[in-house]
DNA sequence: GGCAATACTTTGCGATCCGAGGTATTGAAA
DNA sequence: TTTCAATACCTCGGATCGCAAAGTATTGCC
């Protein structure tokens, strides 16, 4: 979860809900999280200082957009390794 | 997990203390699963009815070896399809 | 005799995913 | 004009699960 949300956020910053969207969409419906997976998600990845929000409002609705911090950008990038080396291992066991 | 187990499995039968070895091994320490992670795990495989079990003894110390039954490799193959396809998604995303 | 390795078991904590329900606003359809 | 879908957020509770930890028992080496 944390990886595909520091993912979904390294090219700019994007509200909740869109990154419910966003990962609806480019995963093409793999990844259908359920909003009371997501949300509470963004909430720790920002209690540990990975990502940083603020609160906009857009056509009448409040938005709390959520941006990398520089912590959360080199969290990404070991998550990466990390899953690359998982995934690795992973098709040497499945294979 | 299951996933994991299973594919241990598809080569032939094994032993409980035996998978975990196998799977420290096959993954270069990418897996260094706990027993108390393993063997409750192939009994929750067994109970579903995915793998089957039986008690021998080797040199003095009771074994638990387990199998794949036809359902646990049907099991198998579904589960591999599904991690490439939840594989393919996450290199979508992380990319 | 002691200690590492083999082999299995159980308990309990912490983390986390998700379904389900709730609030509120906008805009289109009926 | 009322109703309903979509947008956007929040929160609770259940269920699962990985793992650390501790325990039992045997063999075999030092």
């Amino acid at each position: 979860m944390d990886l595909l949300l520091l993912a979904t956020l390294r090219r700019g910053p994007l509200h909740g809900y869109a990154v419910v969207e966003e990962l609806r969409g480019t995963s093409e419906g793999a990844f259908d999280l359920a909003e009371g997976t997501v949300y509470p998600a963004l909430y720790r990845l920002e209690a540990a200082g990975l990502l940083a929000s603020t609160w906009s409002t857009a056509s009448g609705r409040r938005r709390r957009t959520y941006r990398l911090t520089a912590r959360g950008r080199a969290k990404l990038a070991r998550e990466r390794k990390e899953w690359r080396r998982f995934a690795e291992a992973m098709t040497e066991v499945v294979a």
